[in-house]
DNA sequence: TAGATTGTTAATCGATTAACAATC
DNA sequence: TAGATTGTTAATCGATTAACAATC
């Protein structure tokens, strides 16, 4: 149940981490950048990046600060997105078709390769340029094209089940969707985004509080 | 950039009163049920449920454990969620569409009252049962129906314009799918989803660490 | 009464902030 | 050299865990 990496990295700062790479993108790469400029750009503290950043290695120069360029160059690395992961999403439904267009994902490095489904109203057909393929042929699929990432958008029945397999099958990474706590073997890493829990929160900070609440510091900020 | 409540209260806290709360759901009204047995259910070790419930108040009874029936109750109120939140929703993208028909919204009860779109072509449209209406309804349709929660999936370059009109419409909590930092005034709360963030996340993860990551404690835990 | 389990206090752990010496 | 800004250490803050007295 531990949070953090081990090395004193926190990994709450891994999308701050994220947020610093965006903020970066809109910056001029012949830039030199300095803590206090990106605490501006992200609202994060300055100490705070340079702590995060600090943690990693050594990126910047005293009294210059960062060279934009390396800066990225270096998050991406950090951030494994340097270079393309193979996905499979699970369960092409309304969410699930949804995030086959999702641009977040597109802009970046996350190749949707296949999506599976158990319908045979969807096998076969394409989704934003993905085709559906039944679920007899996910272990195969995964496993031959190197695929080590998966999004779960299938019924909360069927989710357990559809994981064994992928984790069977070489996925260690998995962006879930589903409301249901996944048991996964130690090295595999799950990620959940639980959409009704957030309104929750929302609800609750919106209940009580009749005046302070902030956005909140954990994912954007 | 306060994450907390004021009084000792973890906002961290609030998404596992949620999940106390599911866990409650699959237990039998006239049981009773101990901080234990909480904890297998749910993943949280006892000691911190216990904490999390007295924060709230008295819950249980020293040597049987916790109703469950009161402390559904109780928790439903805690979060807010005994009664109907009216919630509008703006963006009828492939996201936006997909999120009408969600059932874990559904399932509770945020009642998704009306959609907004620019787009000529959804507009009088319904999806899931969802009407679409044009943005230049939004203010009055918001006010006139008690709406307070906005789920948020437009594009990028929308997004700041949308929320202005959304705050000054009466809308105080709003469910934010757009990979963007919103400006809201103090007493309005935003909660981010961004799920490329959350895809960077695993990225890293796997990256790094070839042994030890753990499911993410922060939201589902 | 004995056993169980809460609510709470104290101890620990971890993350953030502040301050500053090192360095360009 | 003087000014700027990093990387790092120490101080603070906050959240979790452990322990246990209170109580059913």
């Amino acid at each position: 149940m531990s949070q953090s990496q081990g090395r004193g990295i926190p990994d709450l700062a891994v999308p701050r981490l994220s947020h610093y790479y965006r903020a970066l993108l809109e910056s001029r790469e012949t830039d030199v950048i300095s803590s206090e400029e990106l605490s501006r750009l992200t609202g994060y503290s300055a100490a705070q990046i340079r702590r995060d950043l600090a943690s990693f290695g050594q990126f910047g120069t005293p009294g210059r600060g960062y060279s934009v360029l390396d800066l990225r160059t270096a998050l991406l690395s950090i951030l494994g997105i340097d270079k393309d992961w193979h996905v499979a999403l699970v369960g092409a439904g309304n969410l699930g078709q949804a995030l086959l267009g999702y641009k977040g994902f597109r802009d970046q490095r996350f190749k949707v390769l296949y999506a599976f489904d158990n319908d045979p109203q969807k096998i076969g057909r394409e989704f934003q340029g993905v085709k559906v393929y039944p679920l007899s042929e996910l272990s195969q699929r995964i496993a031959q094209n190197n695929i080590r990432m998966a999004i779960l958008t299938v019924p909360v029945a069927a989710a357990q089940e559809v994981v064994n397999q992928l984790v069977s099958s070489g996925v260690s990474a998995i962006l879930n969707f589903v409301p249901v706590r996944l048991k996964v073997p130690e090295q595999i890493t799950v990620q959940n985004i639980d959409m009704a829990i957030e309104l929750e929160r929302l609800s609750y900070r919106t209940t009580r509080s009749p005046g302070s609440t902030k956005q909140d510091t954990t994912k954007q900020q």
